[in-house]
DNA sequence: ATGAAAGCGCTAACAT
DNA sequence: ATGTTAGCGCTTTCAT
């Protein structure tokens, strides 16, 4: 590949100067410029990043953390993320994190042998030696759809949001709800924090055998934890799927079960993604502010690494989207 | 950030020592190997990537082309060939290409300074530019889920795949079909194209009004297709839609005018996501082979990559998959 | 305004 | 078995 000597060559100038104008520097004769760029053009000559990552110390790229098995909402978090940043003039580079939390170690090292400039976490990570170790070699860090302390969070209120939807069941007269939420992320917790505040809220007394938790968050689990829910035989009249993955297999569940939703069961989701409101039935959801989300992330990550501003939580505010799979409870059924 | 030098300072050798064992090469004292691997241990050193790759001319990266508003289907199967190109011991590293086409230009510049080792196109390209200049400089290109002349190709035989699809709904007693696809992408084309065929071959005779070309593969747009579709007044009793998401908009429109799916209209679609076989209803499908398509793909790749053997076109068989969304047609009806 | 030279962190001959 | 040296492609002082 035709590097910066090859074009120095051709032009009979030096590296240096071909630098200059490759950078747009000033201080070069705008005749020479000219040409440099014209024999550039012609010979299709592209810098190579390694050579200049290296010299300046910068990479120009920023590694997303996500896990391996990433939702939905997560894949169009991260387009969005991905977009922003393309256009501070960052590349992304994917570090996949094992969902069960192993192989920190690895990542960690793929991580710092790659250098990026920054690191978004759309996964959550436990353990603090993480964070502190990206500390320590001044890697940025920025956190998505999750809060950690002493670094930038972009997020909604997730207890509070739950909450909203919660409240918006019990507002339809139902009583005994459940909850269906995996273990594994903290998002899930905080979920399940809301859905319990909010009966507390309604005075409804609090019952463990009410929450399932599963495995994971998609689809094929929301099956499972209603499977489960159905066999425990509680004369439950809505749920809160804590994700909208899990809730179209909840829904798939009860109608295997000979159950309507909303007909004989209210469904609530969390998320929004891009096909909750084509589904029969159409999902009632609670949105997350995808665009806000991915463009403040972005900027905070793009602040962190050039230096900028005091590392700032930042707390995005969350909409109840009401769709069909949620209906209020007949007189006679409360 | 601590550098091979350090290590080197530290345990009083030189650099090419510490280098030949960070590389697990021979011609080294035992003992010594020992010593630096406990420094490198304890002072958390980790290579830097750009100044390996540099002498290597290696980056141990492979570039991935998808369009930047990917499908469900690219999601999963980047996800697995994401999972073998690790375990080849490549980063992955994205390069998002517009869906309409443009900035083909910028792409290339881009994937030239990053300088991956080889590229894997999971979006279509059609410019002939776009591959000679990727030969030019001599990387390894492989594409997926595509067919693309002179280059590995691993993907089904969508026209076949498509006309099975179409012959399962001919067999349950349906003559009127419609079909949904978009135009953008060759796999679209060659749905339709299968569709045809399985039409001829049944006889029945070319209605191109029951087409219906949508801007692109989403539910949205698939509910779009269908609302077209209905306003039209074809009295159509089945309907292929050339991908899942596709059909569940299809779905949507067809049941918000009043249709049951499938006990007025049958629907097929194509890719068997993730959560097909969870909707309402479960959804008739035609599976590509995600697992294999992904480990075939990264391996030709990683052969591609090492001067390895001839480039070939790998076609892998697709299936039908019978759920719920298609029913056979009343007699009365036909 | 331009060029020469040094150096980023690493590996691979080439010596020894 | 180990060290010395050169060099990958680039940017940036420092001269001029």
């Amino acid at each position: 590949m035709v590097n910066i000597k090859d074009i120095a060559r051709r032009v009979g100038m030096s590296p240096s100067t071909v630098s200059r104008v490759i950078n747009g520097k000033n201080h070069v004769n705008a005749f020479k410029r000219e040409r440099i760029l014209s024999v550039i053009e012609e010979t299709g000559y592209v810098p190579n990043n390694a050579a200049r990552s290296m010299v300046l110390k910068r990479s120009f790229t920023v590694g997303i953390v996500i896990p391996d098995a990433f939702n939905m909402f997560q894949r169009q978090l991260f387009s969005i993320i991905e977009r922003y940043l393309d256009s501070f003039g960052y590349h992304t580079v994917f570090f996949f994190a094992k969902f069960d939390g192993s192989g920190e170690k690895e990542l960690l090292a793929r991580i710092q042998s790659e250098r990026p400039d920054g690191i978004i976490m759309l996964h959550e990570i436990r353990e603090g030696d993480f964070y502190s170790c990206l500390a320590g070699v001044k890697l940025p860090v920025v956190t998505a759809t999750f809060y950690r302390d002493a670094v930038p969070s972009i997020h909604v209120n997730e207890t509070e949001a739950a909450f909203d939807g919660v409240t918006h069941l019990i507002n339809l007269g139902h009583r005994r709800i459940s909850v269906i939420s995996g273990s594994e992320c903290s998002f899930g917790r905080q979920r399940v924090e809301g859905f319990f505040r909010a009966l507390e809220q309604a005075g409804i007394p609090r019952d463990e055998s009410q929450v399932i938790l599963v495995g994971n968050y998609t689809a094929e689990f929301g099956m499972y934890g209603m499977r489960e829910l159905l066999l425990r035989n509680g004369d439950f009249t809505a749920v809160f799927a804590v994700t909208d993955e899990l809730a179209i297999g909840a829904i798939r569940a009860l109608e295997d079960a000979g159950l309507d939703v909303p007909g004989d069961i209210s469904v609530v989701g969390f998320d929004d993604i891009d096909i909750s409101g084509f589904l029969m039935p159409r999902l009632t959801t609670i949105r997350q502010p995808l665009g806000e989300l991915g463009e403040k992330t972005a900027l905070a990550l793009h602040r962190a690494v050039n230096g900028g501003g005091a590392a700032k939580d930042i707390v995005l505010p969350h909409k109840l989207i009401i769709r069909e799979s949620t209906r209020a409870l007949p007189r006679r059924r409360r």
